[in-house]
DNA sequence: TCAGAAGTTCACAGATCAGTGTACCCGGGA
DNA sequence: TCCCGGGTACACTGATCTGTGAACTTCTGA
């Protein structure tokens, strides 16, 4: 990607997310990032397109959060919650929800990347703390996982709410996968 | 409100939800209420108005699912997580997640009324679990109903994925309930 | 009988939207 | 030297958006 196509791709990051994707013209974002609105059609040939990259860059960035925060546990059992700590992290600076949630929310049309992109990016959450689960031993990692999902998009979606559900949510984590759990590690 | 109005909230109830609010223009929904535009400001003033009207509209139905939903049941322990079948049966014809949610994804502007509405009915699910809990005679009621919350918007912002979340989510309910009520009752 | 409320008809304003066409500039590599 | 990719400048299209003005009809209740 050419240094045009970077700047617009942050400025529609800091634009789409904050203030909606169908509220945002590409007038503005060519505005934003110093580009004229031809270089940006030059590079991403439509704004759906456009969205979809910003998405993508999205998912990108999160997914190594994940990964850096399971990779600092040395403990197997604690690992299985770690994404916990990363949505800490990461929502400190992501204050306006979900956005793949909210993308779809704007986007009804399936068939738009951005449903598959949204679904990958659950999906591989899912699909993480089904290894984590196994990997320390817990019994029902299947059904494990689904409920560290639930939990994990439950806290990201209330995140507007005047409640602290991260804590609950992160206190009630540990808790099941420590039920899960062989009893002495 | 008038029969001419009734009919605009329906259709905007409709539009709105399945295809997002920004999408929708009003020429559509007054179109699909066999109404003027005219009409439609003359009743709502503003297309936020009617937006507010349309949340504060689908808040009212899916309370009453809820309500009826604890009524129905004997057993105040079984009570407590009589809003996770209400969800079941609300999923049922609501597939686009939840409508509040996705509003404040659209609406960034706190002021909005949107966002008010949105949070008075998750405050007041919140309490309404706290509520119940209490009357089960759980222990830490509050924190219980902050977990129960995250579950419930967990499962509904989930709803788009192949998986059933909403089955694990009440499984994962129905323990932590029982696991904070009284043993024998 | 008459007033007022509810609703229609239709043209219109002013802004914004996504996307295009064309001509041009500039730097680096063959 | 020349070419070409990345980028600029800028006008423009056609559609769509929210919202308004003004005159008209139709029904109902006092």
């Amino acid at each position: 990607m050419t240094p045009a196509g970077r700047r617009i791709v942050a400025a529609a990051e800091e634009l789409f997310y904050n203030r909606g994707i169908t509220a945002v013209g590409v007038d503005l974002i060519a505005e934003r990032s110093g580009v004229t609105k031809r270089t940006l059609y030059n590079q991403f040939g439509s704004k759906d397109h456009l969205v979809a990259t910003y998405l993508a860059e999205r998912d990108r960035r999160w997914r190594s959060l994940v990964r850096a925060a399971v990779e600092d546990c040395d403990d197997p059992v604690e690992a299985v919650t770690a994404p916990f700590d990363a949505l800490r992290t990461w929502s400190r600076t992501n204050t306006r929800g979900c956005a793949f949630i909210n993308a779809l929310a704007e986007l009804p049309d399936p068939s738009h990347p951005a449903h598959r992109i949204a679904a990958e990016q659950k999906l591989w959450l899912q699909s993480l703390f089904k290894e984590l689960a196994t990997a320390a031993g817990c019994s029902a990692p299947d059904a494990l996982a689904v409920q560290l999902l639930v939990l994990h998009e439950g806290a990201l979606a209330t995140q507007p709410l005047p409640l602290d559900t991260l804590s609950d949510s992160t206190d009630l984590a540990r808790a099941i996968v420590r039920a899960g759990a062989p009893p002495h590690w």
